[in-house]
DNA sequence: CGGAAAACGTTTCCTAGTCAACGAATCGGA
DNA sequence: TCCGATTCGTTGACTAGGAAACGTTTTCCG
C-alpha cells in the first residue's frame, strides 16, 4: 500500500515495454537480411522520395542529423545507398537508394508486415484500428509540441 | 501508388515512434534529478521489493542480466543502490535501495506521473484506459511467447 | 561422493543514438 | 559588397543495451 505509483501504472512504461518487444522481434527478423530496423526505415523513406537531403531525412525519421549521418554511412558501406552532390548547395548532398537497395526494399517490407501480423495479431481488426488511431494522435501531437521548443 | 506498404502503415513503426517520443521527454525530465529512465525503473522495482537478485530484476524489467549488471553498477556508484551478500549462495547477491535512493524515489515517481499527464493528456480518460488495456495485452502475450523459445 | 551440468553475475565486443563542438558554405543586412 | 549570423553535415565523447564467452559456485545424479 505505497503512495508511490507502480511502474505498470504509467502508460509511458507500458509503451516502452511493448515497443521494445516489437522492435526487438523485428530486429531479429531483418537481421537475417543483413540490415537493422533503422536502416530499413531509411530505405523505406528513400524508396518513395529519392534524392533526399540528410536534414529532411532526420526530420522525417525523428532522429538527429548526427544519427542520420552515421546511419547513411553504414548504408553506403553496404552498397544500399549512395550520396550525390547537390549542384546548388555545396554544404549538403542527396541520398538515394542504389539498385540493390531498391531491389531489397520490398522483401524487407514483407518482413515488416509479417512482424506486425505476428505481434499485433492477438488484437482484433477493430482493436488494431483503434490502436493505430491512438498512436497517430500521440505522434501528431508530439510533433506539434516539439517545434516551438527547438 | 507503390505496392510496398508505407512505414506509417506498420503498427510497429508507430509504436516505436510514440515510445521514443515519450521516453525521450521523460529522459529529459529525470535527467534533472541525475538519473536515467532505466535507473528510475530499477529503483521503482527495488522500492517495493527490496533485496532482489539481479536475475529477478532482469526478468522483471525485461532486460538481459548483462544490462542489469551495468545498470546496478551505475546506481551503486551514485550511492542510490547497494549490494549485499546472499548468505546461502555465493554466486549471487541482493540489490537494495540506499536511504538516499529510497528518499529520491517518490519525487521521480511524481515526474513519471507528470510526464504521463503531459504526453497522454491529449487523450480522454476512456481512451487512456483503452490504450492501457491494449498495451497490457500485447505485453502479456509477448511474455508468454518468449518463454518457450528461450 | 565425485564429476558433469546448470545457474549466476561479470566482462568484452558490438551496434546505436544523443548532444555538443566544429569547419565549411551560404545568406542577409548594413 | 562584405562580414556576422545561420545552416549543413561530420565527428567525438558519452550513455545504453544485446549477445556471447567466461569463471565461479551450486546442483544433481549416477
Amino acid at each position: 500500500m505505497s503512495p508511490v505509483p507502480e511502474l505498470r501504472s504509467h502508460l509511458g512504461y507500458l509503451m516502452r515495454a511493448a515497443s521494445n518487444a516489437v522492435s526487438h522481434a523485428f530486429a531479429r527478423s531483418v537481421a537475417a537480411e543483413g540490415v537493422t530496423v533503422a536502416e530499413w526505415a531509411m530505405m523505406r523513406v528513400l524508396y518513395d522520395a529519392d534524392a533526399v537531403a540528410p536534414t529532411v531525412l532526420a526530420d522525417r525519421m525523428g532522429m538527429t542529423k548526427g544519427a542520420v549521418s552515421k546511419l547513411a554511412e553504414r548504408l553506403v558501406a553496404k552498397g544500399l545507398v549512395l550520396r550525390t552532390h547537390d549542384p546548388e548547395d555545396r554544404r549538403t548532398h542527396r541520398l538515394s537508394l542504389t539498385g540493390r537497395g531498391r531491389e531489397a526494399t520490398p522483401a524487407l517490407a514483407a518482413l515488416a508486415d509479417a512482424n506486425d501480423a505476428a505481434f499485433f495479431g492477438v488484437l482484433s481488426a477493430e482493436e488494431m484500428d483503434r490502436l493505430r488511431a491512438l498512436l497517430e494522435r500521440l505522434i501528431e501531437r508530439h510533433r506539434l509540441h516539439r517545434i516551438p521548443t527547438e
